[in-house]
Parts: structure tokens; sequence; C-alpha cells
DNA sequence: GATGAATGAGAATTCATTCAT
DNA sequence: CATGAATGAATTCTCATTCAT
């Protein structure tokens, strides 16, 4: 074999253990998944994974942070012209919606207190919006809606922080409570978003 | 050893039993709770355990319902001459004060996905305000600036869970992100308890 | 209390452990007997019955002595004038009887292989009737059917030991096999029963 | 290693387990057989087990299932010459010399109450021959005796079942009965065969 | 006489990881 | 590259027994 082939055909590897980790974490949640489990999957043996993977936990690292960008991603930069109420209440739906869509790993990621994991998620420090495009662009939208007037003047990298944190929190608890009705989780959505966007008003 | 003695005698050791179990899962986390290390931290054999608990869940619920009905004390009916904005802002600071306080149980507690846990814990659904004092003492707060006018009229206890997970998502996060500054940490609290009251008012 | 008073007292306490052991035997097995399962069975605690027994052991062994006086009492010296084979059918139905009555425990009496139990139940040796009443009665039995011409010569002891092992060998797997219904389970027996006679006879 | 090679080698490690719980079983019983008792027998980690049976009642189920193979074997369809009498004599001659061999085994394999060894096990319900070979053999050997007007007019298949039974009797206590000489046993043995067959002439 | 605390050994099972082949 | 054998430590839980009080 090439090296490129070599190397191509050791990538599909990796991808197949990475998709095989995703699956069984999506099933059954990270504090269940194993190294044979994720073998199994695949219809490989455990040892090869060391092959590709130094430890179980890298491979974790990598599905998160994965599924981290997938659910982000719903945060980027709006429209120039969509008043920033609307490009918030717009970004932080689409986030809401992408995160519930994943629920077992949207909390694994986020309250995963790893060092490798907070590497990628962690939010909350003064000046996080420089390593975090998503924080940057929620606040970039906040400023705007100072700037237009239509928001009250306020620290845009802390606000987007505690909006973020907010989310997260009622996305958290919907996770968790298995039992809430769909209504009833747009109705919090809507109040949450809403409270949010007009606590931020002028 | 008279009765009375015996039964102290007894009771002290059920309780350090939770306090060794208190003390590991605030060190290391609930998961990380294992049976020998009680045991261990009490410079004793695992079996004893099985004397004073039937399982190493019921120790873990019953540490954390403990954990829990200290931190949610905080949300308490506020003084009937306080302005609900202030009520609020009140409860939810002593209560942040609270959780930050054991970081580790309250977010075993709040991550907790057990039936058993959720069986004190949950709070999203429909109604969820009859059977949670902390609510429904939030819920009547929020009713009370609906009436005064403070507030612009909202679903009351909607507001309440969504105010509650938004507040914990943002405790959850100070828990986990060890590097926040004790200042950003006030800053962060601030800004989310003025977001929302902001958020509520007419 | 008087010495007399305490004996009674402490023989009470003996037969109430015994009793509870009887009825654990009786509802879940030897396998599942448990100091513990007794005290809880009596209310007292599992610490006291070593007051009254030195081992489980020999609370199993005294309890399964009980049951197995109770249940080869249904083997004894027959009516003079009955005719033997009629003798013998009618100890032996006794017998089946008796034991089926009480399935968990008549199986582990037979089936234990402890000396303490093998010191009441063991059959087979040369001679054994000398010191077991039921196996001494049946050999009587057969002796009496030899001498009427009824049976053919044979060596009666031998034929009781036989017989013995064959009624126990059909009521040990009917106590195992559950399915078994209970027209099946008379014809069985009858069958049983018969051949054996009908073996023995001239 | 050559596939074929670690195959063949995979399968030794299966039988040295299986001995090895074959050994200890034969020496104190089927209660007393542990994974770690087996790990140890083979100087080996108890965790390696789990790589070749998936659980302890599947080792012993196994060993016990092939041990009763081998002993049951010995009741095989008969010489069409031979007269129906000495072919059962024979049948059950040899197979009791088996089951004495294994006298451990034997009484487990007949003594086990578990669902998995009474599915290879139970013979007394109605129409068991349909399933179990050997009670079809000794049955077919019944009624050929019948047919030629040896024996007596009689339900073969409830014959079978009880004659099984009377043995297995007879070889449950010789094998908990240390102490019978090797003469008795024999006395014993042909005595009730005797009488067994005896009891089916006409 | 009676309690209940305490131990220590034991049970089955799971798992991440290593490594010879 | 890939396998599967192997380990050793970990897990929860049960139990017979002892003993101070």
């Amino acid at each position: 074999m090439s090296k490129a082939r070599q190397q191509k055909h050791s990538h599909e590897i990796r991808n197949r253990i990475l998709k095989a980790a995703a699956r069984i974490i999506s099933d059954v949640g990270v504090e269940a998944l194993s190294v044979r489990s994720i073998a199994r999957e695949m219809d490989y043996s455990a040892g090869i994974i060391y092959h590709y993977f130094s430890s179980k936990d890298e491979i974790i690292e990598s599905v998160l942070r994965d599924r981290y960008n997938e659910i982000i991603q719903a945060i980027t930069p709006s429209d120039t012209a969509m008043p920033a109420d609307e490009a918030i209440q717009t970004s932080l739906t689409s986030y809401i919606e992408n995160a519930l869509r994943m629920p077992s790993e949207y909390n694994s990621i986020m309250q995963s207190a790893s060092q490798k994991v907070l590497a990628f998620t962690s939010i909350l420090a003064k000046g996080s919006q420089k390593i975090r495009p998503a924080l940057a662009h929620l606040a970039a939208d906040i400023e705007k809606g100072i700037i237009s007037g239509l928001f009250r003047p306020i620290d845009a990298e802390l606000a987007a922080q505690a909006i973020i944190s907010a989310v997260f929190g009622l996305i958290a608890r919907l996770n968790i409570e298995k039992g809430v009705t769909e209504e009833q989780k747009a109705s919090l959505i809507n109040c949450q978003v809403e409270l949010i966007i007009r606590g931020l008003k002028a």
C-alpha cells in the first residue's frame, strides 16, 4: 500500500471508531461507553482501538468535540440587515433545537469537567470570546443591538456568557427530565428566550 | 450500653457514613463514589455500611436530598412588604451562593437523571409548583410583581421554571469551569440576575 | 427466674429458632437459609442465635432431622393381619405423600451429604436396619411376605434398601420437576409402587 | 499464531476451564464452584473466564450437560435379537455404572432444579419420551417386552419414567452414602434391577 | 439473655489496557 | 494491521460469626 493510501485507510478506521463511539454515546450515554462496546459495534477487536487512540478518553473527547461543533454552529454571524433581537432569537432557538436533537451528547459535553473537554467548552472566563466563536458571534449581536439603540448599554461578552449559561441550563434540564410534553417544552423555550431578549432591551 | 446511647451511636455512624459519602462526592463526584471508598474514608469495613443503608443508592440519594434541601431553602416566601423585583433578586442570589458553596454536590444533584433524585429535583412539568415549594415561592413572587404592575403579564409558573433553569445553567457552568475569578463570577451572577428581572419587567 | 423456668424459656427460644428456620427452608430452601433470615423471621437479633446453637449447620441439621422423622413415621409396623403386599403398599404410599407435602425439606434431607445429616439418613450399608426403624419395618413386612409365600425368597434388608432408594428417586424427581400434573404424579406413584410389589412377588 | 492455531488454543482454554470446573464440581460439588475457584485451579485470572463463557451458569450448564450425555448414552436402542428383559438389564446396569463413575456430577445434574439443567434432565411429564432419547429407548424395550409376551401390558412410557426415577434414587443414595462397600453396592444394584425387571414381567 | 456493631472473606462480574503473535 | 488472550483492579453486595455492652 502506498503511504497515502495507508494514511487514508488509517483515517477511515479512526472515523469508524468515532462513529461507533458516537452511536453508543447517543444511545446509552458516555458512562456506559466501553472500549469493548465500541469494538463490538465495529466488529473489530478491542485491542486495535489502541492503535488509533491512546485511551478511551481520547475517543470520548474527540466525539464530544465533534458534536459540540455541530451544535454551536447554530450561533453564526447574523445577517447584517436583521435586527439584533431577531438575530439573537434565531440563533438561540436553533442552538436549542440542535442541542435537543442530541440530548445525551449535549449533556455529556456541557457537564464534563474534563480538562480536554473544557478546552473547547469553557466560556465563562473574561475574554473567552477571543477563543470561542459562538460566544463572539452572540456578543457581536448584542453589541449591534446596543449600538442600534435597541438594547441597553451592557458588557456584551458578559451578557453573552450569562445568556449561553441560561440556555444551557434549560436544555440540560429538558434533557434530564423525561416527562415534559412537547408543548410545555416549546413554551419553556419561548418563555426563556423572550425573557432574555426583553432583559437586554433598553 | 443503654438503648438510648446505642441509638445515638447508631445515628452517629449513619451520619458518619453520610458525611464520608458527602466528602467523597464533594471531592471527586458521585460517579467516583464507591461503597469501599466510604469505608476507607471511615476506616471501617465495607460490609458494615449495609448495616445502616440498604444500598449505595440509598446513601447517595440521602446525601443529595439533604444538600438539595439546604440549597433551595434560600428560596422562601418573601417579606410581603418587599417589592417583587427585590424579593426575586434576593432569593436568586442567595440560592446561587448556596449552590456555589457545594459545587460538586449541586452539580451531582441537578445533573442526576436517577428516578430517585428526580423525585425531588424535577421542575419543568406543567403544574410542578404544586409539589416544589421553591418553584411555588418564586412563582408567587412573580405573580406579586404582575399584580403590582411591576412585571408584565406572564405565566408565572412558566417564568419561574425558565428562571430556575437559567440560574441552574450558570451555577453548573461556574462549578465546572474552575479558572473563573471571583470578580468575574460576581459579574456573571449580577448580569444574569439583572437580565432575568429586567426580562420580567413591564 | 428459677432454674427450671430458665431452662423452659431457653427451650422455647430454641424451638422458635427451629420453627423459623423450618419455615424458611420450607419456603425458599436450605440454600437460601441465612442466620439473618432466621433472626428476621423471629424478630430477634442474629447474634442471639449463637447462644442456642453453635452454628448455622447445627440448626439446619436439627430441622432436617425433625422433618425426616415426621416423614418416615409413615413406615411403621403393619397390622399383623394385613397381607404383606397391602402393608407395603400402604406404607410406601403414605411415605410418598408425606414427602411430597414437604418437597423442599425432603429433598434437602435426602440430598444432603453432610455427616450430621447422614447420621440419621444413611440406609444403604449392610445391617442398617438395626439402626433405622423404617428400614427395619419395611424389611419385616417383606420377610412376612416371604414367609407367607406371597413373595419370593430374597434378602429382605437389601430389598428394603433398594425399594426405599427407588421411592426416594421418584419423590426427588417429582419435587424437582415442577410441571408435572397431579394426574401424572398419581400415575407415576401407582406405577412405581406396583412395579416394586410385583417385583417382590413369588 | 495462525488462525487455526489460535482457534485451537482458544478451544483448549475453553476445555481447560470446563475441566477445571468439572474437577471442582467433582471434588466439592456445584454449590461450592466459584469462578474464582476455577481461575485458581487453572492458575489464571478470574476475568479471563468471561472471555470464554458469558457467565458461571453457562459453564456449569456446559459441564453438566456433557456429563449427562456421557452417562445416558448407556441407554441406547438394544440389539433387536436380544430379549427385552436382558436388554433393559444391560441398559440399566451400564447406566448405573456410568453414573457411579462421576458421583458428584451425576448428583449435581439430577438434583439441579435450574431451568437450564431441567431443559435436558426432566423426564416425568407425560410425553417426555418424545424429547428424551434415553426414555424413548427404555420405553421401546418395554414395549418390545410387552409385545413378545414377556412383560405384562403396561403404559411403557410411564413404566420407563418410574424405572429411571428408581434407578436415579439408588444411584443418588450410593453417591451420597460414602461408606457402602463395593460388594454391598453390587448387591443393591442387582437387587433393584431384578426387582424392576420382575416387576415388569407378565 | 439479648442486642447490634463490626469484620473479613467471599460471591459474580466488568473493564481499560497491554502485548505476543 | 489486527487479533484475542490475559491481567489486575475495580465494582456492589451477602454472610457467618464474634463480641462488647
